[in-house]
DNA sequence: TGACAATATGACCACCCGGTCATATAATAA
DNA sequence: TTATTATATGACCGGGTGGTCATATTGTCA
């Protein structure tokens, strides 16, 4: 954690040092981020800086915890009565709010991105030993909820479809910025929305054609 | 490209140096990667490295290519009569040719895992314009075809079905790495086989819960 | 043998890194 | 005022970086 001198420091001055880190950390992993840029950029010395911090892991693991904070509280804000609903729509209702994110708060998930391509072992364990990643439980406990809800045929493979979601969740992702690349996010809900129900569509209902049946739609139920 | 002379090289000593680049550039990206390491690994003065190579990038370049280039041979010797086979039989011959590709050449795999996590766009867009990304497009190639003989049902969305089998295959490998950690890819071919069949399973039928209906697997035709 | 070109080599360059520390300044308490 | 404590600061450290270059060694023809 940072040292009590940078708590005491005047809210301006300190959130421009932090917004300096987040610019540095997302855009380069902890090996290749520099101090000494992160100074220049938010007009510090670096003195001043090892008063402020341990060393360069105390800013970096203080920086990540503050983007995996504030990715909680946006899905714990958007996932109440997530219990009530079915297993389609908790799926729909992740992948949206997740690109929803990364259009609200894109120097957060830059972060959680630069995050998920850390090579420094160091630094992974970390952050993770800090970081509660209750994330990583939330598709397990999705899927077992909806085996005993009778909503998933029960002889699917409950890992098999859990990297399945997750794989498919960085394929929203992926959809997102290949479309509309970095600049911006300025895309259109509505697009969101189709991409993520044509996935959808694939994984409750399968891509093979059902002969001698009713439509590829009203396959449910 | 590399000078003439480091292809005048024995090559013994040749290899000693690629062998010991691609060690390093399967470690670290393109910045954090040491010509100095790479150097006292193949144990060459720093002079004769710039005998062979023009630079840094020049190295970076050639390496990634030749993991590039046996990739693509690995995979075009494994994919005859590839067009008479179904989707599904293509899709599982991928995705257990690359776990095999994996666990026959981890060095190769490390060095294209690496690449995808790489931040230094000059480094990636030098790499792209030389190795002709033909791989980009099979997963679209089989795709269309697949619908024009009618194995998919139409409706099902071209990108989103691509986008989904590219982030299958990192799940699988993903799986892969989990299981068995890197130490040695000594899995059970058996193993990868069931897991990639739960994947598929998942594709081809989806997971919902087919009320009046045969069983599960029954679904297809 | 001698002459010329190809190759080998490591000291060296300027620059950047994370981190330290002696000193200067400001704030606080007596 | 003085004494004490908290903060600010930038020169400095050892070490690593990609890259250069003068010089030494080797190979190749005549």
């Amino acid at each position: 954690m940072p040292k009590e001198t940078f708590f005491n420091l005047p809210s301006d001055k300190r959130n421009l040092i932090i917004s300096a880190a987040m610019e540095e950390f997302s855009k380069a992993n902890y090996n290749s981020a520099s101090i000494n840029r992160i100074c220049k950029r938010s007009n510090i010395p670096k003195g001043s800086f090892y008063q402020y911090f341990e060393d360069k892991m105390d800013l970096y693991v203080y920086i990540m915890n503050l983007a995996i904070q504030e990715k909680i509280m946006f899905f714990s804000a958007a996932i109440t009565d997530f219990q009530s609903l079915t297993l389609s729509e908790q799926i729909r209702l992740l992948f949206s709010k997740g690109v929803e994110f990364a259009k609200k708060h894109p120097q957060y998930a830059a972060l959680g991105e630069q995050f998920s391509k850390e090579n420094d072992e160091a630094a992974r364990s970390a952050v993770i030993k800090e970081g509660n990643r209750q994330s990583e439980a939330l598709f397990e406990q999705m899927i077992k909820n909806a085996k005993e809800k009778g909503e998933i045929d029960s002889r699917v493979d409950d890992l098999a479809l859990n990297l399945l979601l997750q794989s498919l969740n960085s394929a929203v992702n992926k959809f997102m910025s290949e479309k509309y690349g970095n600049a911006g996010y300025e895309f259109v809900k509505e697009d969101v929305n189709n991409f993520v129900d044509s996935i959808l569509s694939i994984i409750f209902n399968g891509i093979q054609r059902k002969v001698g049946q009713g439509g590829y739609h009203e396959q449910k139920n």
